[in-house]
DNA sequence: AAAACCTCCAACCGCCAAGCG
DNA sequence: TCGCTTGGCGGTTGGAGGTTT
């Protein structure tokens, strides 16, 4: 990829000029997005369809994140990915401002690495045991996660503020943890270790009725992306009531 | 100071599915 | 039904800039 190469056809490649950028943006606010085969003809750019789509959803497109990913971006990216896989314009859809792209690259670039390292070293895990799990929520639905700690008689309640958005949660043992308190680097360097962690525990996972799925096991698997599926047009992705929530994988009886 | 190395991310590529004639 | 076009996606590449040696 050269700053200014052109492929067979004459099409210009590689990177975007403030000109292009703005032809391309007049021509979209002007006439809306899609039909992108006819942007090259009717704004003289010499880009293929495929370039000025890409170009405009990753960077033009209004509202778009730039920076570091905050960490309730990262702690939704690994929930979701954990469900969803490397189904990086779902996962991008859940995470408001980032694109697919933005998605993928974090993910290759942060967490893939230390993925393959974790599975070269998986004691270095043992230390993240007793930590519990909060979960964080950027967005007007709201998750659930499974705890770290495994003991019996601890749950995690997931607290909503009717907003969609996560205020805190909170165990039986009434350690309360909020959201604000987890804002250091450290802790989600740690979260994101836990959940690597999570991401190669092949335990299976039930919720009463006609939830189900397991990671590592590729039937329930592809239920659970089902429930994904049907979940997403509404918006109501992992929206369940608070008995649904509270429970625990070790537990015998399921809420 | 400069070369080597590393990281990040914008952009490209190839594939697939849906829509349409 | 078939073939073509288009939109969309995930995987990969490679240039730019930063860091280390």
């Amino acid at each position: 990829m050269t700053p200014s190469s052109s492929n067979a056809l004459g099409l210009k490649k590689g990177a975007w000029s403030a000109h292009e950028d703005k032809l391309l943006k007049d021509y979209i606010e002007q006439y809306g997005e899609g039909n992108w085969h006819l942007i090259p003809r009717r704004t003289g750019l010499n880009r293929c369809r495929k370039s000025c789509r890409l170009r405009w959803l990753n960077y033009l497109r209004p509202n778009i994140k730039r920076g570091d990913f905050a960490e309730d971006e990262v702690d939704l990216m690994l929930r979701l990915h954990k469900i969803l896989g490397n189904r990086w314009s779902l996962i991008a859809g859940r995470i408001p401002g980032r694109t697919a792209n933005d998605v993928k690259n974090y993910w290759n670039t942060h967490i893939q690495p230390r993925s393959k390292q974790q599975k070269i070293e998986p004691d270095a895990d043992e230390l993240l045991q007793d930590a519990p799990v909060t979960i964080i929520h950027p967005q007007q639905y709201t998750t659930m996660s499974k705890t770290q700690n495994l003991s019996t008689s601890d749950k995690t309640q997931i607290v909503s503020n009717g907003g969609g958005n996560l205020i805190s949660s909170l165990n039986e043992g009434g350690n309360n943890f909020n959201v604000s308190s987890l804002s250091s680097n450290v802790l989600l360097d740690d979260k994101i270790k836990k959940y690597l962690d999570e991401l190669f525990d092949d335990r299976e996972m039930e919720i009463e009725g006609d939830i189900e799925w397991s990671f590592g096991e590729s039937s329930a698997q592809a239920e659970a992306l089902d429930v994904v599926d049907q979940e997403e047009d509404n918006n109501r992705f992992f929206d369940y009531s608070l008995d649904e929530i509270m429970w625990n994988p070790m537990d015998s009886q399921q809420p």
